[in-house]
RNA sequence: GGCCCGUUCGUCUAGGGGUUAGGACGCAGGAUUUUCAUUCCUGUAACACGGGUUCGAUUCCCGUACGGGCUACCA
């Protein structure tokens, strides 16, 4: 394989969706497949457009995400600048080849006129057919441009498509995909403000900073007719990249693709981080403070519209890399499934150590107004893991853990506690477990057991006493296990409490 | 409207001219478990439709339907 080199080349025009992470994460698969190049550049050429933060929220997203460029804006590399707002020069002198070249040419008509066209014909468009009775260098005299450009006149430039050719893309995903050039608009280039279109600057990029596979959605496949053009008249077309279109990602329900507000309107996450605006409409939650694991999202992600064709489902980075192929990318769109999602989190949470766990919940608990030991924290992850699917999880599950429980199961404790008598049984066991020296799990269970057999109960009448005693619920870890890290004189103080609580029901 | 792309269980998908059409999520049931969860087992459910081509089509071709994208001096 060639030394490859792809991009991703977002708008910084707002939050970055999960869309795109995908489309980053499938070029930075291929790149670290092959040992190529990642790049990053920022496609700012709408000023219009430009939202200050969208920037740093991208490559916060892709830090997050484990997807780091090699080469970008602030990365260093030697094809920079990286974003495009910096390379307006560059635009302007290959534009200037186009019109040179009889390639391209410049138009005056001003965007109300052009409305004004769309509004008298729907179906208008600034074509071959059309140019002609528009004004621009090619319908105007010489004499006429020559004055117009002189005095200063608003022009843009357009490529002058060519007639009666047929545009053939050989896409990496969906095989070969042909236009008729008469279908084309003689689409803009250069903008009045002397900026250029995406057309241009994409193009022009990725030749310049010599990209070998354009991995990007589905929603530019219509466009890049136009890019095939624009290649070809700058004699290119033989070194183009590989171009590449991903399904799009759809809609958990109803129909479209995946917008914005679905997941407020949802209560699911889209953004990979949150994205804070100044108005509660336009900002979102992420995934990351949602409670996933940035490699439980990147495994989703991943499978999103590809599948490695084994039976495998979990994979790390670098799994995702070895086994990654554009050829394995499927054609279809793949509707954003939020339950699917957590899985992959609950698989990764139950894979983690408790040290790792602890690390990552620790914030969590911390901003409950809770500061446990670091032995303290990993058991209660170790005896949590299998009980959680988003990180929020183990405080909203295992709170009991750091505070008293404010409500507690109430049936079980009508079914199992009686108020003129449980207190004279159960009071002898909270006598005897204080007797323990060492109070591991084991050797509470053996004192438990051995009570309950002199005390002439069954196990199941002994354990939701002591359980609902200490946590309140009857879901949870084995009782043992939570008494032994609690502590002989917290698991008295919580039975005591307790028992003066379940008095009380009645 | 025009151009382009797509269509396998509810969802993500594997597969591919002759298969009991496979897996995962979800859902349902069961086993294990002091609870919950985990784990394991079982079940549920799909080739959009119509024509071809073929001995045989879910697979190839053509239509239709449906879905989606694009159709800006936005990307």
């Amino acid at each position: 394989m060639e030394n490859i080199r792809v991009r991703f080349a977002p708008s910084p025009t707002g939050a970055l969706h999960i869309g795109g992470i995908r489309t980053a994460l499938y070029n930075y698969l291929l790149a670290k497949k092959f040992g190529g190049t990642f790049i990053l550049r920022i496609e700012d050429t709408d000023q219009t457009r430009f939202v200050p933060g969208a920037e740093a929220y991208i490559i916060e997203s892709l830090r997050w995400a484990g997807i780091v460029p090699v080469e970008g804006p602030g990365f260093g590399g030697e094809y920079g600048p990286y974003r495009q707002s910096d390379r307006k020069a560059i635009y302007l002198d290959y534009a200037m080849q186009l019109i040179e070249s009889g390639q391209g040419y410049y138009a005056f008509d001003t965007p109300e006129e052009l409305d004004a066209a769309r509004s008298a014909d729907e179906n208008f468009k600034y074509d071959s057919k059309t140019r002609l009775s528009l004004k621009n260098s090619l319908s105007l005299n010489p004499e006429e441009v020559t004055r117009r450009l002189a005095a200063g006149e608003a022009y843009v430039i357009r490529l002058k498509v060519p007639e009666n050719e047929t545009v053939l893309i050989q896409d990496l995903v969906r095989g070969e995909v042909s236009f008729q050039s008469n279908e084309l608009d003689d689409k803009v280039m250069l903008k009045g403000d002397g900026m250029p279109t995406y057309h241009l600057a994409n193009v022009l990029d990725d030749r310049l900073m010599k990209i070998t596979h354009v991995i990007r959605g589905e929603e530019w496949l219509p466009s890049t007719a136009h890019h095939v053009l624009l290649y070809r008249a700058f004699g290119w077309e033989a070194e183009m990249p590989r171009f590449a279109h991903l399904p799009l990602i759809l809609k958990p329900n109803g129909q479209g693709k995946l917008s914005k507000r679905d997941g407020s309107r949802l209560g699911i996450p889209v953004f990979p981080i949150s994205w804070v605006s100044e108005t509660p409409e336009d900002s979102f939650v992420g995934f990351r403070e949602f409670g996933f694991d940035p490699h439980a999202m990147v495994n989703f992600m991943a499978f999103m519209g590809w599948n490695p064709g084994t039976e495998q489902e979990i994979f790390s980075m670098d799994e995702l890399a070895a086994a990654f192929s554009v050829e394995k990318i499927g054609k279809s769109g793949a509707r954003f499934d939020f339950d699917k999602a957590k899985w992959f989190n609950q698989q990764y949470i139950m894979a983690s150590s408790n040290e790792e766990l602890a690390q990552t919940i620790r914030p969590l608990i911390e901003a409950q107004g809770h500061q446990p030991t670091e032995a303290f924290l990993c058991s209660f992850a170790g005896m949590m893991k299998e009980r959680v699917v988003l990180f929020p999880d183990f405080w909203t599950n295992g709170a009991y853990f750091f505070e008293d429980f404010t409500v507690f199961d109430e049936a079980t404790i009508r079914k199992k506690w009686k108020t003129d008598g449980s207190r004279a049984i159960f009071t002898p066991l909270v006598d005897q477990l204080d007797q323990l020296t060492d109070y591991n799990a084991g050797a509470v269970q053996a004192c438990v057991e051995a009570f309950t057999s002199v005390a002439g109960l069954k196990f199941g009448d002994v354990l939701p006493i002591l359980r609902v005693g200490l946590t309140g619920t009857m879901k949870g870890p084995a009782v043992f296990d939570m008494m032994a890290l609690l502590g002989k004189a917290e698991c008295r103080r919580r039975l005591e409490r307790a028992f003066d609580l379940f008095d009380k029901v009645y």
